[in-house]
RNA sequence: GCCUCUUUAGCUCAGUUGGUAGAGCAACGCAUUCGUAAUGCGUAGGUCGGGGGUUCGAGUCCCCCAAAAGGCUCCA
């Protein structure tokens, strides 16, 4: 007998070789037929798979990430499995499952896959889950395996086996296919119900863009066909969200061919909604001691040769600006630092100055590669709320949880509540990468772990992820489809004010050298936007919106009393317009319920004749009759809130 | 930059096997002057992303380029 010991702590006696299958089957039938994957001792396995010592384990359903990983998992064989029936010669990378769905990478050599032979490919997956056929399980050795594979001309698996060490390796089947995999998986192929293919895209062997490119199937599958179909609704319903789509019909960015690609034009309304978000994260930084500065787009080259930038992308970077003088060149600012480090050393500088924090809505230019350009999340020209504070070593923790601080105020504002926090460190194995020294690296890297330590922050430590002249905290939100954008960053630096030559007078009479923090809460102004935009789909709160109040006149014999009040409005800082258009009220409310504008005020004869305005709020119908300066206090009231909520 | 797909009126899209472009919305004009999610009629609007080729003839087929989309690589 054996000891399975159950999440709750309970223990229970069973015979040796037990599964969790019949685990799940002495507990209640229903639960055996739910379970995909069992975590014995904190190593997810088969259900089927015997247990033949004492164990903790816990049982997987689709709910769980295990058991979706192991479904997903599966589906990713069962894909393989038709795509080696349908094209015998390709060859397979590798096919995991990832957060939504799985992939396949296969060399298809000959054959050209292309999405419109989805369909086909998904008949043949429908025709191999017909068959039920049983997912094996089974050890090999490292010699056997390489035969194996190397019989079937699987290069790429027998790269793989080469990197793997011997007793480790496990071969899964299921019909004809046999792959290389650690598992786990679902017994057999019949409880995939329903599946789809997603997307093809190239992706480079082992991701080295030096090898070869593999083709990648994209695909997402259920044990029911109605969660497909909520899925595929799902994605939809997302597309709706997405802020290229949103920008263009709120008028909010646009972009031009003859501008030039990843060059985002912010219209009138775009440029109100950021303006408003500016002038929020001006007064909280205020509170916090900061100096506005503004400095010019470009610098001399031998500006970003100090500093290092030059050397690390100057290449594929926008390249100098000439000038009519012979040899003089210039860059384009791919950040604003060296200017802030500039406007350091413009005096002396005491140790009771410090910390300076210098502070700008710094617009920088970088190349980015054509094929990463994303509506507004990925541009070549973005502005960075940036801030560099030069502080004393020993301002150091504080400062930076004060700049931790400052980014949840943004982050509550804007309800971003389910964001994840990244500590990128430097690879340890691969120092040459980054520039300065070892001493300073290892001091930025413990200020970083210990200011989050003392936040309470829970962040995910991610090696080799710093930038090259230091490390940071990075938050990250999702947006509409789930796709993680870097926001917020925070980044110490030892080396900058080094290679600057920065420093202030102690109150030793000593020089001293300071340390810099960069940081930007929105990140850019462009990117938070964006994943604004997608987080409320254009429903922005009443304080960023670019229209707040639109005036409908029930016809044009009120224009006159419509505009008097509109402008009333205007003149108390509210965000009014007119619709005077010659429509009936019924189209004008449509209209305006549409382009999502927080209140519409309606006024006709009776509104007219008692000097009052009828308010109806977008979404939720009549609110009722108001005199104008008392909506007036009611808006600015409703804005005010919510400064006050983050300021005081 | 690489792989795959896409590009037709301001927007959303249709356009059969190659025979010389069409709808809805928006715009403009006229009528209507209206009470809480689409008033009616009319007018105008396109070198079919750009260039080259095949053909008697190309929105449609082929090639090159550009931009956009989904990924990969990258991301100071």
């Amino acid at each position: 007998m054996i000891n399975i010991t159950f999440p709750d702590g309970s223990v229970r006696q069973y015979d040796k070789g037990i599964t969790g299958l019949q685990i799940a089957e002495s507990i209640s039938q229903r639960l055996a037929q739910e379970i995909i994957a069992v975590g014995v001792n904190d190593t997810v396995t088969e259900v089927n798979r015997p247990i033949t010592t004492d164990a903790g384990i816990k049982l997987y359903k689709w709910e769980d990430n295990e058991g979706k990983h192991a479904f997903w998992h599966t589906s990713a064989h069962l894909m393989a499995e038709a795509l080696q029936e349908l094209y015998p010669n390709i060859k397979f990378g590798i096919g995991p499952a990832i957060e939504s769905g799985f992939y396949y990478d296969i060399d298809t050599e000959e054959y050209s896959i292309k999405e419109t032979d989805f369909p086909t490919i998904e008949a043949k997956i429908a025709e191999i889950v017909d068959r039920k056929e049983n997912v094996v399980r089974e050890e090999i050795s490292k010699a056997d395996a390489l035969t194996l594979f190397s019989s079937k001309n699987e290069t790429y698996k027998v790269e793989l086996i080469n990197d793997l060490e011997d007793g480790t390796i496990t071969l899964y089947k299921q019909g004809n296919f046999v792959d290389l995999c650690k598992g786990p998986h679902l017994t057999n192929t019949a409880d995939i119900k329903a599946f789809k293919l997603l997307s093809l895209a190239g992706a480079y062997w082992r991701g080295d863009e030096k090898r070869k490119q593999l083709t990648r199937i994209y695909g997402i599958s259920f044990p029911k066909k109605k969660m497909l179909d909520e899925y595929l609704t799902f994605l939809e319903e997302a597309k709706k969200r997405d802020h290229r789509k949103i920008g263009k019909e709120m008028e909010l960015f646009a972009f031009s061919q003859s501008v030039g690609q990843g060059l985002p034009l912010w219209l009138p309304k775009g440029t109100m909604l950021r303006d408003q978000l500016e002038d929020f994260l001006k007064k909280v930084q205020k509170k916090y001691g900061y100096l506005q500065v503004r400095t010019p787009h470009i610098g001399l080259k031998d500006l970003w040769v100090t500093s290092g930038h030059y050397a690390k992308y100057g290449k594929d970077s926008f390249q100098p600006i000439h000038t009519p003088q012979e040899g003089e060149e210039y860059l384009l600012k791919p950040m604003n630092c060296p200017h802030h480090c500039e406007i350091y050393k413009t005096a002396p500088r005491s140790y009771k100055d410090l910390p300076l924090r210098y502070a700008e809505f710094g617009t920088v230019y970088r190349y980015e590669q054509s094929g990463e350009l994303h509506g507004l999340t990925r541009v070549r020209s973005f502005t960075q709320d940036d801030a560099h504070i030069f502080c004393r070593p020993d301002q150091l923790k504080d400062e930076f949880m004060k700049v931790m601080d400052i980014i949840f105020i943004i982050f509550r504002a804007l309800n971003f509540e389910n964001f994840e926090a990244q500590i990128s460190l430097r690879d340890p194995n691969n120092r040459e990468k980054y520039i300065g020294s070892d001493e300073n690296w290892e001091k930025s890297e413990q200020a970083i772990v210990e200011a989050c330590k003392a936040k309470g922050l829970p962040a995910k430590v991610e090696l080799g992820e710093a930038a090259f002249y230091g490390p940071k905290l990075d938050f990250m939100v999702k947006d509409a489809i789930g796709r993680r954008w870097q926001l917020g960053t925070i980044q110490v630096d030892y080396n900058l004010p080094e290679r600057f030559e920065l420093e202030y007078t102690g109150s030793d009479n000593q020089k001293h050298r300071p340390v810099m923090i960069h940081r930007a809460p929105f990140g850019s102004m462009e990117r938070f936007v964006a994943v604004l935009i997608e987080h409320t789909g254009g429903k922005f709160p009443l304080w960023l919106t670019p229209d707040q109040v639109v005036i409908l006149p029930i016809s044009e014999k009120y224009n006159d009393y419509a505009k008097q009040v509109t402008d009333t409005l205007v003149m108390q800082d509210i965000r009014a317009t007119l619709d005077d258009r010659n429509e009936k009220i019924g189209r004008k409310i449509r209209d305006n319920e549409l382009k999502k504008i927080p209140y519409m005020i309606i006024v006709g004869e009776k509104e007219t004749e008692n000097q009052e305005i009828s308010v109806r709020k977008q979404g939720d119908g009549d609110k009722g009759t108001f005199k104008v300066e008392d909506f007036a206090k009611m808006i600015n009231e409703e804005v005010n809130q919510m400064t006050k909520k983050f300021l005081s």
